[in-house]
DNA sequence: CTGTTAGCGCCTTCAT
DNA sequence: ATGAAGGCGCTAACAG
């Protein structure tokens, strides 16, 4: 393995200029310079990170906490944040926390030894916000909640589902069945407060029977759809708080002869790919995923670099993307 | 920062036994250990993984190589690997190429500066044979082709696709259209193989203008059924090479009036979880993505540890998934 | 079984 | 502008 050391000699000059011409080549003579670089070229010097990071107690890595990769929402966002981490210098870690607390815990552990220079967290309750601010690491949140405190980056999931919601009430619709997610899910929750808060201003009286608990899995809304079916009476429009669930729905739907939209309405939430080319295309709320990735990033890092932390909740836009689902 | 100096101070003995007891708890007596446990819950020790990289050169890091991991399968497979590795006590990298040729380059720099001990790569044309055998370091393929060498880890693409086409076959349809990926794209040119295997084998001739060229993403997919509608006589079955295109078909055909599959059947291929809950669901190949990811990082890990190099080509079980998009 | 000691490769004062 | 030298925190011989 060739090091530092071999290229200073080839060069004939010492590890210390080296290091200079190849991190800082202000620093250092033209014609040094050019004797180093010739010299990296000769003897294929490629400098060991482990080393760098070793002495510099930085790893310019980030660990992307991310509650499952295959959920392409998610998946979006971590794309988002790796360009960015790319276009700054840095890696990107990937933790599949899988909403296991064992996982977390072994994760947070490991920026603790300096494997991560901080944390994306793309769950918004990962961790109670009193641990948090005692976190002794830098950590910005990607998908925020309400609750969620800055640095970090969110939208307006309250604002959002008012908007669907309101969206099928000017449609005619008053009764209107929700799919959420796990009670504790903190997404779930402010979408669910959007659910409600459209209601009431349109003057409709909530009903919990109408409000069904899936997993955010295709198969849920599957079987959430099956039992909306048996209400009476019937639910004119589901809204899902995300599209797998609202396709999974659809489908169990189709199954049982329902048309939608002409019998019943259905929305999503994302705006993944596939809801655009659903059957029928489903209408949703848009959220930014790369970019919410990319913001959280840029965040991450100026504050590991600049050691300020950004002390604002970015709320980036969303949209209602109207399409043939809601009729 | 508290260092192994620190526990070894607490526990009143030596860094070296610290270590020991730490990393080879059977080397170091009974009390020893338990007074090692105890300095290190007292000091609030972490050990400095950028050290421990350092000196025994390794970094337990394993750089995972993806086109794009906004792909389903991908993700997927990805997903598989991170379980993996986690078990046997390894991070990941998430290495985002986007196809991009500077950005392999750069990755590949990563590996070199010791950052990772590996790479598995998703992609099979990432690099011809003969760069890949001078690779300064592990490199395991986990979706490789006909030509991809080992240690690797793949389906039998060939023989998959002449299923889907047999069963089409066998359906009664002789004019079927594929919708394919890019002209130099290793899977596509496998399972495109193994299309015309199966006309072949049914004495139906290979029609060059029923294959159309597509981007594995939807909306390609979309186009691609356009054209094909177009076509007279008009075929009867299209093969989509993967489901994100079949899906965008399905779309366009629905469009157009087109019913699926009274009036032109379609397949897909990778088994995402949309292809289940697609309308109509998607008949298509399932390819274990988890098992996948999970075996090629074991061969990797395996040869890392080792350093004895697994020469088999691993062929996992496909398995072909008759829905209703296929009559 | 435990301690002493010598680096891993690099960066960074401190001199010159 | 360049060089000499020390040390980041840890592990691995080598002694005892």
């Amino acid at each position: 393995m060739t090091t530092i050391l071999d290229v200073a000699r080839a060069a004939g000059l010492s590890t210390a200029t080296v290091s200079r011409a190849l991190r800082e080549p202000e620093k250092v003579t033209e014609k040094t310079r050019a004797k180093v670089f010739k010299a990296v070229e000769a003897v294929n010097y490629r400098p060991n990170m482990l080393a760098r990071n070793l002495r510099t107690d930085k790893s310019f890595t980030l660990l992307v906490l991310v509650p499952g990769i295959a959920n392409p929402f998610f998946a979006n966002v971590t794309a988002g944040i790796e360009a960015t981490a790319w276009k700054r210098g840095y890696s990107v870690l990937l933790g599949d926390t899988r909403d296991s607390p064992e996982r977390e815990e072994h994760y947070a552990r490991l920026v603790e030894t300096r494997l991560a220079d901080g944390v994306i967290q793309l769950s918004p309750d990962y961790a109670p916000a009193e641990s948090r601010r005692q976190a002794p690491y830098p950590v910005v949140h990607a998908c925020g909640c309400e609750l969620t405190e800055a640095p970090s980056v969110r939208i307006d999931n309250v604002g959002a589902m008012h908007e669907v919601v309101a969206h099928l009430i000017a449609r005619g619709h008053r009764r209107i069945a929700a799919i959420s997610g796990p009670q504790a899910n903190a997404h779930a929750i402010d979408r669910l407060k959007g659910y409600r808060q459209a209601l009431e201003a349109a003057g409709i009286a909530f009903d919990p029977g109408l409000v069904l608990h899936g997993s955010f899995r295709m198969q849920s809304g599957f079987e959430a759809a099956r039992e909306i079916l048996a209400m009476s009476p019937r639910p004119t429009a589901i809204v899902s708080i995300n599209d797998e669930m609202a396709i999974g729905a659809i489908q169990a739907l189709a199954a049982q002869g329902v048309s939608v939209p002409s019998d019943i309405a259905v929305t999503g939430f994302d705006d993944i790919d596939f809801a655009a080319h659903s059957t029928p295309a489903l209408t949703t709320v848009r959220q930014p995923a790369a970019e919410m990735g990319a913001k959280a990033c840029e965040l991450l890092i100026d504050w590991i670099e600049d050691k300020a932390r950004d002390e604002a909740v970015h709320i980036l836009p969303h949209t209602l993307v109207v399409r043939e689902s809601s009729g």
